[in-house]
DNA sequence: TGACAATGCATGTTGTAACATGTAATATCA
DNA sequence: TGATATTACATGTTACAACATGCATTGTCA
């Protein structure tokens, strides 16, 4: 029984394991999404990394963050906050202000037209994204259990 | 019950659907075989994208694949296959010649050279993938379904 | 057969990812 | 308290991703 997933990259010999199977559709999956979530964002201009950093100030309020904590709260690994930072304040979306505290923080926090650019994008979700909708409870509870179960390690 | 993953990225608000918990879930869950595939490759000096082109062409035998054909086959869509043949042939793990028959065409080959790399690599693997295989049969047909689902669209 | 479209690849350019390294500020401990 | 380590960020550099555009070759159809 050939799978869909071979037919997809076009792979004629069956995957050698179950696991291999769904390491590459994980994959696969995971950039098919990456990809569509970068085509949403496009239009406003921001990249899907810059696009997080700016829902987790948001989250954090007038307090703000440090360039640590942003790191901490990424989904994906970020080895460069400083220059993501700088570009995000450089299109005046967020702030940075040394804190007098310990001035090897540095605070950042969401401006007015960082508010008002996720205000206007709202609820941006490429339609790949809305397929996880039609999963059955079950199944998102099983796939949400499994790949917790991987990265737990 | 706070989930696992909000732990994970510090965030002390719950999710606000199942759906948006297995998105963030699939996506970190990638970022971490990726960033890990990577470091496993790294002293073997190629790239996740480069090794899978390698073994893209080992596959195809010694008729080679057009940059086109690469590309189809590829797990994540690659926008520039010409320099990342142009990279791989420079490092002599690849060989390429235009096709007489359609002179549009060029056709890349794994060299000798590429082969013994990939020899040498063997089935590198990295921790994180391993983990793949703790998960139980019907787990793992569970999430093949669901990301396939997904894709699907 | 000749004009036009489609295909496959090459190349210019910009922005960013990733690593290595450096520097200032704070914490730790003899 | 002074030496050392640690933390948090800044910066230099390289390589690559991504897009736009251009060119040569082939297919299509009146």
């Amino acid at each position: 029984m050939p799978s869909r997933l071979q037919a997809e990259i076009k792979q004629n010999k069956p995957f050698a394991s179950l696991e291999h199977e769904a390491v590459l559709g994980l994959m696969r999956t995971a950039a098919i999404v990456d990809h569509a979530t970068d085509e949403a964002l496009r239009p406003y201009g921001v990249t899907t990394t810059q696009f997080n950093v700016l829902r987790i100030l948001r989250g954090a309020g007038p307090n703000g963050l440090c360039g640590r904590e942003i790191g901490e709260r990424m989904i994906t690994r970020v080895p460069d906050v400083p220059r993501l930072l700088d570009r995000l304040e450089k299109a005046e979306y967020i702030s940075r202000e040394r804190d007098s505290n310990d001035r090897r923080h540095v605070t950042a926090r969401i401006t007015a037209k960082g508010e008002a650019l996720l205000a206007e994008m709202g609820d941006v979700s490429p339609p790949i994204v809305d397929r996880f909708k039609q999963l059955s409870e079950d199944q998102l509870r099983a796939l949400i259990d499994a790949l917790d179960f991987i990265r737990a390690g």
